[in-house]
RNA sequence: GCCCGGAUGGCGGAAUUGGUAGACGCAGCGGAUUCAAAAUCCGCCGAGUUAACGCUCUUGCGGGUUCGAGUCCCGCUCCGGGUACCA
């Protein structure tokens, strides 16, 4: 009795695969194409177990897809470009592109054995410079059809070290290298339109119903879709050219509880006065002494500065209003001015309470007239509340109804003008970094900014840098950025911002359609290919990668590259959870990896020196933090299989797991034990035999377990409920087992059923299926068979169990037919012995009966 | 701060979406096999109580709706993701 030898049985199944180019996909007008796609990895140095449990998650969808007659598409390729690549060729003096094809070699190689259907001739990485050129090409149709644009905007700013610093750089408000505090500065960059696409993109997610419900809300609300209303409030004494600040609110049904302004610290107003104020100089300096992220700006503690002007309130023009700058207020949101409304808005209370403003009621409750005190009164905005003053007269309004009313009410007066806007910004591309895509314009001093010339794409990085200093060595390059002017042609300058990596991952499965193609897209590969059926990836991108991919996807149809049709590129998306472990970080303040470790209850010592280790929250595998754990471990002693197996039956795929490995022993186990009861034990008939006529019920116990199993685990993988599949899979090896040597027909009934199980286990463990499938006499390869079908008339139950419940407590099981009336059922259940103990005396007042499902009796 | 999730035995999880809570797996315990071990096979396995049949409690916490709540509603706690320059 030979156990299965992964080790023979892997390489020799993968080889047949190749030779028979099964995963080559090639479009065919005739054939139903299925186009599945797994967010493709950051090249970081080595595959972890988070990437494994992705590829294995699409590579489930694409096998069985692919059984069910669908011409597939699974290709494979790399997000080259990042900041990584830039530290790792700080650290080692060597270049990124180095680097980062190394990765690729490396990580390719590491998913070599796990047998995925990939089609790898279709990879490519976003670094290549033909991937580039075809990037730069729609940058600059981009530019063409107003899609892209040079506007000012702020960045980190690490004044030590002179360099631009992404969000990750900033620690706790300082420089991650120099440790020096960050400011926030200005520099001309560029823009893509994506709010020209707001509604579309917005009134589209109703259409996105294979989505995930949680990634359409997330992308409704970062939209974020509001109606207000811009207000003037006249200045008392006009000041830096200005007769008003202009407020937008979305609230405006608060106005007449207003009782201070809030100018942001880069107003216009602000920068005028603090040039003649060196306290509110000192007080911007500070303001602008923060990073840029949304979190920081919004934890950060609130202050003002009172600029000793006054504006008089639109609707009570007796009542003046100081003017306040505040940290508070972005200059970037709105028009850089709100007025605060203490008794309405916590925000807007705290600052009243801390700098001695009123804070008036603009509605109440009904029947609670009693003005706010600590806590700001915000009622849902359907609740109805009781206006005050001008608004007395929506009594019992909601307050969406009052700000309506309050709207039309402003407008009809001239008071203001009532405006839609969204929270969504212009998406920033521009990254003062070397290693990304060049963006293909040129500075000339007499064409001004001009886009490049088509023919001299692809615009490639340079080979020879320095980056012994910090900053992009493309500023610093002594011949890339000297350039002739594509219009006039005398001496210009090379742009030497590149593109956010956002921008190569927002279409390569469209490139992946046609990755040698001349265009960015061939119109034919992309009419039969595209869209993705389904895209599976980590959650923590429900929001940035996907909308930009879906702001693309129509931009790219407003080009020419793409069509209407595309303007949904991902018809169905899977989000599945994170792959977590602990972090561990060196006293010296290095992030340590789980092998260098050693791991106690109550700490854990660094292998190297032996030093404490502190132990950090179980978060998402990242580089950054080293957290990660390698499959090939289990690979090398297991096999993939095993490794595959264990890691789509220990958790449910969309859930967030914490990585442990003693379970993929029980993974091994099973592959074994489903080999034994092929191999040992009984004679199985020939491959084609017919069942026979009339079996013995317990080998037709076994038929019937093997049938409802084709029926649970297609529903289970149909859903993406991989651990529920592979847990009938265990339940059908269990009833094989049960099924006794000596019984009548059970040769026959073990091969049906050991037949089912290598057709059903082939999406998990492709290897080992096709192992089982030849030795059952199975012809050809299995990868690719069709899907098994259920035999309906082997689903059907004779009896089934029904609970009884007296009060809602179960007292007993009565066994009925599946078909049998409630009456019968309710006497069958009042009978019971179990059911009469519980009854007492009386008669049930009430017997509720749902068939098929369970009898309650109320007494 | 804001937006979005999650929490079920010692552990990972299941529960047909309001109908038997704990499928399946791990760990553990007991037995068979073995000179012994490995491997394998069989059985037990939420807590309390009981000689036993049973009974009581139990799905992060506190309320509520319902004949019936892990599932729905209201209010919390903790953990995770995102927060526009990590990818």
């Amino acid at each position: 009795m030979e156990r299965y030898d992964h080790k023979a049985a892997e390489p020799k199944w993968r080889a047949a695969w190749t030779k028979a180019g099964l995963f080559a996909a090639q479009a065919q007008a005739d054939r139903p194409k299925y186009y599945v796609l797994e967010m493709f990895p950051y090249p970081s140095g080595r595959i972890h177990i988070g990437h494994v449990r992705n590829y294995v998650m699409g590579d489930v969808v694409a096998r069985y897809k692919m059984a069910r007659g669908f011409n597939v598409l699974h290709p494979m390729g790399w997000d080259a470009f990042g900041l990584p690549a830039e530290n790792a060729a700080i650290e080692r003096g060597i270049h990124p592109r180095e680097w980062t094809y190394d990765n690729i070699a490396v990580m390719k190689e590491q998913l070599a054995p796990m047998g995925l259907s990939l089609d790898w001739s279709r990879e490519f990485a976003t670094c290549d410079p033909d991937y580039v050129g075809q990037q730069q090409a729609m940058f600059l149709d981009f530019m063409d059809k107003g899609l892209a644009y040079r506007r000012s905007a702020v960045v980190n700013w690490d004044p030590v070290d002179m360099t631009v610093l992404a969000n990750e750089q900033v620690i706790d408000g300082k420089g991650w290298r120099s440790g020096a505090p960050v400011e926030r500065r200005e520099l001309e960059q560029w823009f893509f339109r994506i709010t020209a696409y707001a509604e579309d993109l917005l009134d589209s997610i109703d259409g996105l119903d294979a989505w995930p419900d949680k990634v359409r809300l997330m992308q409704r609300n970062w939209i974020g879709k509001s109606r207000g209303i811009e207000i003037p409030f006249p200045l008392t004494a006009p000041a830096a050219g200005l007769d008003a600040l202009i407020c937008y609110s979305t609230r405006p049904d608060t106005l007449n509880g207003a009782s201070f302004l809030a100018i942001a610290p880069d107003h216009p107003l602000s920068r005028t006065l603090e040039a003649d104020d060196p306290a509110l100089a000192a007080f911007n300096a500070e303001c602008r002494r923060m990073d840029t992220t949304e979190e920081a700006f919004e934890t950060a503690e609130k202050k003002g500065f009172d600029t000793g002007l006054t504006v008089r309130h639109p609707i009570h023009p007796e009542r003046k209003l100081p003017v306040w700058v505040g940290n508070f207020v972005l200059m970037d949101y709105g028009s850089g001015a709100v007025f605060g409304c203490p008794a309405h808005d916590q925000r807007d209370l705290d600052f009243a309470r801390k700098y001695g403003l009123p804070a008036d009621n603009a509605f109440f409750l009904p029947g609670d007239a009693t003005p706010v005190a600590d806590e700001a009164l915000v009622p849902p905005k359907t609740d109805p509340v009781v206006y005050i003053d001008h608004f007395a007269g929506l009594a019992e309004a909601t307050s969406q109804e009052g700000i309506d009313a309050t709207i039309d009410w402003m407008e009809a007066r001239g008071l203001g003008e009532g405006q839609t806007k969204y929270r969504l910004r212009d998406w920033g591309v521009s990254r003062q970094r070397f290693w990304g895509c060049p963006i293909p314009v040129v500075h000339c001093e007499t064409c001004g900014t001009v886009p490049e010339k088509k023919e001299n794409l692809p615009i490639v990085l340079p080979e020879d840098i320095d980056t012994s200093q910090p900053g992009n060595p493309l500023d610093r390059h002594p011949t890339w950025r000297n350039c002739a002017c594509p219009v006039c042609g005398g001496p210009a300058l090379r742009e030497t911002d590149t593109m956010d990596t956002f921008v190569d991952s927002s279409w390569y499965f469209a490139r992946f359609t046609a990755p040698k193609a001349e265009t960015p897209t061939d119109a034919a590969a992309a009419g039969y290919w595209m869209n993705v059926d389904q895209y599976i990836g980590g959650v923590e991108h429900a929001i940035l990668h996907l909308l930009y991919s879906r702001f693309f996807a129509r931009a790219m149809a407003e080009c020419g590259h793409l069509t209407a049709a595309n303007h949904e590129p991902f018809q169905a998306l899977f989000t599945q959870g994170m792959v977590c472990h602990e972090t561990y970080r060196h006293p010296d303040g290095r992030w340590l990896a789980p092998e260098d470790v050693s791991r106690t209850a109550d700490g854990a010592t660094a292998r190297a020196d032996g030093a404490a280790v502190e132990v950090g929250p179980s978060i998402k595998m990242s580089k950054s933090k080293k957290n990660v754990v390698a499959p090939e471990d289990i690979v090398e002693r297991y096999g993939a299989d095993t490794a595959r197996w264990f890691i789509m039956s220990d958790s449910p795929p969309e859930r967030d797991v914490e990585w442990t490995a003693a379970g993929a022993e029980a993974a091994y186990r099973f592959l074994q034990r489903v080999w034994r009861l092929f191999s040992e034990g009984l004679a199985l008939p020939a491959f084609a035999t017919p069942a026979p006529a009339a079996m013995g019920e317990p080998a037709e116990a076994l038929r019937r377990a093997a049938h409802r199993a084709i029926r649970d685990v297609t529903a289970d993988i149909e859903s993406f409920a991989f651990n529920k599949a592979i847990a009938r899979l265990y339940e059908l090896a269990g009833a094989v087992a049960k099924l006794d040597a000596e019984a009548p027909d059970a040769a026959f009934a073990r091969r049906e059923a050991l037949e089912i199980m290598a057709r059903l286990a082939s999406p998990f463990a492709p290897h080992f299926a096709e192992e089982l499938w030849s030795a059952l006499g199975g012809e050809g390869l299995l990868t690719g068979a069709a899907w098994p079908v259920a035999d309906e008339t082997l689903l059907a139950e004779a009896m089934i169990v029904l609970p009884v419940q007296v009060n809602g407590k179960r007292r007993a099981e009565i066994r009925v037919a599946p078909d049998a009336d409630a009456a019968s059922v309710e006497a069958l259940a009042l009978a019971d012995e179990g059911v009469r103990k519980h009854l007492g005396d009386g008669a049930p007042r009430k017997v509720i009966v749902v068939p098929g499902r369970i009898v309650n009796v109320v007494v």
